[in-house]
DNA sequence: CTGTTAGCGCTTTCAA
DNA sequence: TTGAAAGCGCTAACAG
């Protein structure tokens, strides 16, 4: 039997009414704001378990009524998956301005400690949280901690600086990412043939970024646990150009009769393609990199990559402003939702 | 230089004070409403424009004071798969009650048209919308119709009738599953040796499900472009049914010595784990299955799976919540959001 | 066709 | 420590 025969959802003021207080007394309690005496808040408490009151949240962030500003600090220059990141971003304008969020993209060097730690100094005070791509360094580290003791929710974004006290990773797990490319690899290529010994050759982008970093140890793992008749080449580092990135592997494809895959921790993998095909090479090597981008997507097709690993910037996107949000305004995380999942790319499931 | 010193957003009243007409003008003007003249819209969207004004989504939300009745039409029993879908519908709860919605999840048989068209026909009145799992019949086809002309809004979740009036469908490209199924089979066995041919077989639940014929549709079509060296067995229906599939796996090996893959469109892989098992020919045979359960996840991690296709129980939730909510209360679809991608899953990119 | 007005449910001063 | 009351920005009768 219910209490009432009225069946619209109980309201704050049916709590308050129910336990006896004020309007305010029971936003207090359900709030958990300071003033209010336990045995009054024991009584608004048990009027809220009894009714199932929830609060309806149109009608607090109206009354709230506050507007929020966000920074995103994303590497400058032209990497392409940078760039649909900060397009995602500009993607949800409206969704934002529905929401009175302002978010500012903000574009630095991230390779230089020193200007992106200066850049995070200039924000608190313009902005209520911070979304960056981190150096795993330790200025950057401090830098971040002074954002947090300044007030500001910070969330990192793709690179993580576990050390530091952000409080949210915007991100995936790079180590299972390279772990994955390192499984795509070595089933890929198949059981050895004979007795020969192929050679794997591994493209990154600098050794001083964490998220690379990682993806290649956990592709290293993956291949000496389960493929120990690949040998892995040293890592050479193309800082994610292509240009680069084609002359390194004209020069490993020069050196390494044996070769028969190439895995790229990176991005700027069209200059892998572009010296595979000079030399005659393409869908004979296999490439396995990361990222869908058009350059990639297209080589996926043609064959020269087999697979990529990848995350999806739309929804780390999306994540950051949500997780943004929900932490500046108090409200909860919804974990699963905000997970970025290490996703495998082939020809056939192309977005 | 701006319009005015005040930097708080324009609100509806900004925009009626511009364009000199009443609140309600504007709101009508705003929101499409009919009864305003050609020449009072137009000021008014001048003004909309001028102050590039927004509604604000909480206060929209609050006054309309409405709520919703979702219903979830699943198939009964104890699919796994469904279950987490279920299960995910109901980790929503807050979410959903904070928004003034109620969901109900109905259990169904949705093998038996009758039964389902019956459970259908009876909802409009007590829901304004409903997401099911279609069975592509005729008969279903003209309840999803009835459904639509009654004026409730109607989402298809896993499996599509895209025939019928359906507004959305909520899950994966099932013809891109089974190519990448068909894929990780042929890459992951590699190029044959010598010339013996390879038998792979195909477990399926159903002839009469949409998505299941659409995966071996595509697996078909990917093996024999490409790897037509793999011999492709005669599809054997286990109804999704572990118990079942043992059988059919255990029959399957004592017929086919050649055999060197399955491939598992459903669900129910458990059972074709056991019968590889019983044989001693677990990791021998390649599998790949779909969607990730305890017991896929375990098989993965053991081998004896060595890959799944699967779509995200929990983004499936989430995304025809969201769209059902877009649907009835007349907002935007955000298409990249509500995309359902095409997953793989290797021991390594396990969530 | 247009305007006036009373809310929607919660938050936030300001008094008591 | 508690309460009264004035909104937040938009919607929806109801008048005109």
């Amino acid at each position: 039997m219910n209490n009432h025969a009225n069946d619209a959802p109980p309201t704050l003021r049916d709590v308050a009414a129910a336990a006896g207080v004020s309007l305010a007394t029971a936003d207090r309690v359900v709030n958990g704001r300071p003033g209010v005496s336990a045995k009054t808040a024991r009584k608004v408490h048990e009027a809220v378990q009894r009714l199932a009151f929830r609060p309806l949240a149109a009608a607090a962030e109206l009354a709230r009524s506050r507007s929020w500003r966000f920074a995103v600090v994303l590497p400058g220059g032209g990497n392409r998956f940078m760039m649909d990141i900060a397009d995602n971003v500009r993607a949800q304008a409206d969704w934002l301005r529905a929401r009175r969020i302002g978010v500012e993209i903000v574009e630095t060097d991230v390779f230089d400690a020193d200007r992106l730690a200066a850049e995070l100094a200039a924000l608190p005070g313009r902005f209520d949280a911070v979304a960056l791509v981190a150096l795993d360094h330790p200025r950057i580290r401090a830098a971040i901690d002074d954002l947090v003791e300044a007030g500001m929710a910070v969330v990192t974004l793709v690179s993580d600086a576990p050390s530091s006290r952000r409080q949210h990773y915007v991100g995936i797990d790079n180590i299972a990412a390279g772990r994955t490319a390192g499984s795509l690899v070595g089933r890929f290529l198949g059981p050895p043939r004979g007795n020969e010994r192929g050679a794997v050759g591994i493209v990154t982008g600098a050794g001083s970024l964490r998220d690379h970093a990682e993806r290649r140890f956990g592709f290293g793992q993956v291949l000496a646990e389960e493929y120990p008749q690949l040998i892995r080449l040293t890592p050479v580092e193309g800082r994610d150009d292509p240009d680069r990135n084609r002359e390194l592997v004209r020069r490993m494809l020069a050196d390494t009769p044996n070769l028969v895959a190439i895995y790229n921790t990176g991005e700027g993998s069209v200059g892998i393609g572009e010296a595979l095909a000079e030399a005659g090479l393409a869908r004979r090597i296999l490439c396995v990199g990361h990222e869908l981008t058009p350059a990639t997507r297209r080589m996926l097709l043609d064959g020269t990559f087999a697979a990529l690993v990848a995350q999806d910037p739309g929804h780390e996107a999306r994540s950051m402003v949500r997780v943004l949000h929900a932490l500046v305004a108090g409200q909860e995380i919804v974990a699963a939702q905000e997970h970025i999942r290490v996703q495998v790319i082939l020809r056939d499931n192309l977005p």
